[in-house]
DNA sequence: GGGATTTTTCAGCCTGGTTTCAGCTTTGCC
DNA sequence: GGCAAAGCTGAAACCAGGCTGAAAAATCCC
């Protein structure tokens, strides 16, 4: 799950990065909103997390930017406190959602974990295709014949993305940009590895490759 | 499911009225403190939603009463966003969940669900969970082996926080916002100090380590 | 103020998740 | 079939995160 940041302040950004990357989103962050507008026209992100207060260029408008291009990614708005004037700005700037700082990281989870169901399918309930049913409170994955496992970051990560963009090939560099907050490492094979161990689990024939361009999850068992 | 919901913006009540009946709720109202704690006096709800800032007697008055008048019934209390120091308050006062104004009709509905199966299990006398009984009013936890320690007032608000949510993964951070009034201290670790403690009391494999996640709370003992 | 209790910090150790690696198998192409 | 590139896999190395005992710091309570 890719995640823009877009916050100035940069003792807030530590501590909120480290939240995010725990909460398993590689999170990318731009500083100013030069950066931001440039990083959020170049790549696609899940969701973006964007302060209004920034330097050189407000939030404000790099959302205006954005929408008026046709960018539809999700953004959550952080405003200061009592700014109400700047949510409104912020909703016909064509915000999905805002949160007033100071604010605290659970409501800002929910609020992330919310708006990306939303936009991928019917809100809240646990993330399930068929037979397999991934829990994201518990980061469990359990299959029809009644198995239960416990994933590790990366698994749980991965089989994420996989089980939200089902039935598509899905490039090694495109996995990796999503489970990882950095882009592809050439000469590694951790993604290799990780398809392994999710076969162990979601059944061998659930994840087909497809040679040279990447990997492929099955909305069906076949 | 009787639901009292104590809210006086009327332009709000309408809506979230008629919300909360259609979805399966009797909607009792109270527009101001001294009327919902009279009605919390005298029925008996399944839940009561709550907004801290009411005329004639705030919320927190009213839920002190309550608490203090041995009514256990659940409560959501609604904050302003910006308020945190309210959200503590509110828990310290007895609230067994916040929820931050304005809020998403579906994040209230998803918490009251949680809330209401969690007072099921147990509902009111003291808080219970397979083999383990913690006293609040004493701060004294009980194991099946009839073992009773008298907690630290650290130690029973983390115990506390862990057996309302139970079977989740809690990370570090969280327990932190919900342990003290203030936001993580990224380099600390006495929240691992306090799960060790925890541990030699409610048993070792009750409270399970996930790895660069959090901590989970097994509602059953294995 | 001083002793007891609780909370927090610290440093060293341990663990398990991640990554690498080397050798092996499969695939596609000539 | 023969070859090379791509992918698979089991084991090992590495390292961040977690554990723990003890001691320092803060707080409570006479």
């Amino acid at each position: 799950m890719r995640l823009l940041l877009v916050e100035d302040d940069t003792v807030l950004v530590q501590s909120l990065r480290k939240s995010l990357q725990q909460a398993g989103y590689a999170v990318d962050l731009a500083e100013n909103g030069i950066d931001a507008e440039y990083l959020g026209d170049e790549n696609i992100y899940d969701v973006v997390v964007l302060d209004l207060g920034l330097p050189q260029r407000s939030g404000l408008e790099v959302l205006r930017h954005w929408r008026a291009n046709n960018n539809t990614t999700p953004v959550i708005v952080l405003t200061a406190r009592d700014a109400w004037h700047e949510r409104v700005d912020g909703f016909k700037a064509g915000a999905d959602d805002y949160l007033g700082k100071p604010f605290h990281l659970e409501e800002l989870l929910a609020r992330l974990n919310a708006i990306i169901h939303r936009s991928k399918q019917q809100p809240g309930g646990p993330l399930s295709m068929g037979d397999l049913t991934l829990d994201e409170e518990r980061q469990t994955l359990t299959t029809a014949d009644g198995n239960s496992f416990v994933l590790t970051g990366t698994e749980f990560r991965m089989l994420r993305y996989f089980l939200l963009h089902p039935d598509r090939i899905l490039s090694k560099a495109t996995l990796t940009e999503h489970v990882y907050d950095f882009d592809a490492d050439k000469d590694s094979n951790v993604i290799e590895v990780y398809v392994k161990r999710l076969r162990e689990k979601v059944g061998k024939d659930r994840i087909v490759t497809r040679r040279g361009q990447g990997y492929l999850f099955r909305g069906k068992a076949p």
